[in-house]
DNA sequence: TTTTATAGTTGCATATTACAACTGTTGTAT
DNA sequence: ATACAACAGTTGTAATATGCAACTATAAAA
């Protein structure tokens, strides 16, 4: 029945989603940072240069939210606000070297975390849990929740 | 590689929560209720009747968390608390008529975008896909993240 | 019967968030 | 060239969420 198979996907959904919230706040209650700097630290480490908008669209939040969330990175001498010099619109925030520290120490735990997680899962089964959570991802892009 | 592996398997989880993060943002705003609301009635509509510490265990918050977001729920007309008559110390919560609405309709949105979700994934590949994800959740629940 | 454990509420402090109004900068159109 | 529109970012304001600690009341254990 496809009703008996949508319904175990959605509840195997949810207890993964809720295994990895609870994964999201010890990870992020390590380095003494709340989970929302946690995910910005993330994104800035890794791409370096960002502005705020582009960083707000990446995490989904307000602009104004995100100018505040970087002024805690900044106060906490986490991160770097600049003006850029070519368009003086824009912001350049990048992190600090402690903020560098903070990003490498996450991207390690998590790297850790997943790989010990990827080696718990039978050998035979690892290329078919990739390629299932692929279909899953592309499948729940094609489908809006319509709500009314 | 059993590195290249796991970042991809992070990744895909990531780019998942996040997709999943939006719906229940969308989903949530559909009833006129926030998303902490929208998660303790599905969880009261699913149990009928519920303690406060019970269900504080189940969302993963706080009991004075709870205590208040049931409060919402009371004001609003959306749930009912009441005096456990078998032992005093306890609360039964449950939901209203008017609850019980608001739970049905968001539990049938749900179905709808779990049932679009299930049905564009191609129908050879679902029963891996629900393999996976029972895989990938008996693994994450092996690993705890060890933080220093 | 006294002590201990548990369920729940409330005071307090803080974090997160969005919207709207604002400043300043850049690009566009007449 | 100048006026206007579009955009990046900040701040005021208000709502919501959250945890910890202190408290009351009830039940269980000693």
């Amino acid at each position: 029945m496809i009703d008996q198979g949508s319904g175990t996907l959605r509840e195997l959904i949810r207890v993964l989603v809720r295994n990895l919230g609870i994964l999201e706040k010890s990870d992020a209650s390590c380095c003494g940072v709340t989970i929302t700097q946690c995910h910005a630290i993330v994104e800035i480490g890794r791409l370096g240069k960002v502005s705020l908008v582009d960083l707000a669209d990446l995490l989904d939040v307000d602009k104004s939210t995100m100018s505040r969330t970087v002024n805690n990175l900044v106060d906490t001498g986490l991160a770097l606000r600049e003006l850029d010099t070519d368009n003086r619109r824009y912001v350049v925030i990048q992190l600090t070297d402690e903020g560098r520290k903070v990003f490498l120490s996450i991207e390690k735990s998590m790297e850790t975390y997943y790989k010990d997680i990827f080696c718990s899962i039978p050998e035979e089964k690892r290329g078919q849990v990739l390629e299932s959570l692929t279909l899953l991802t592309d499948a729940a892009k094609k489908n809006k929740c319509v709500v009314d």
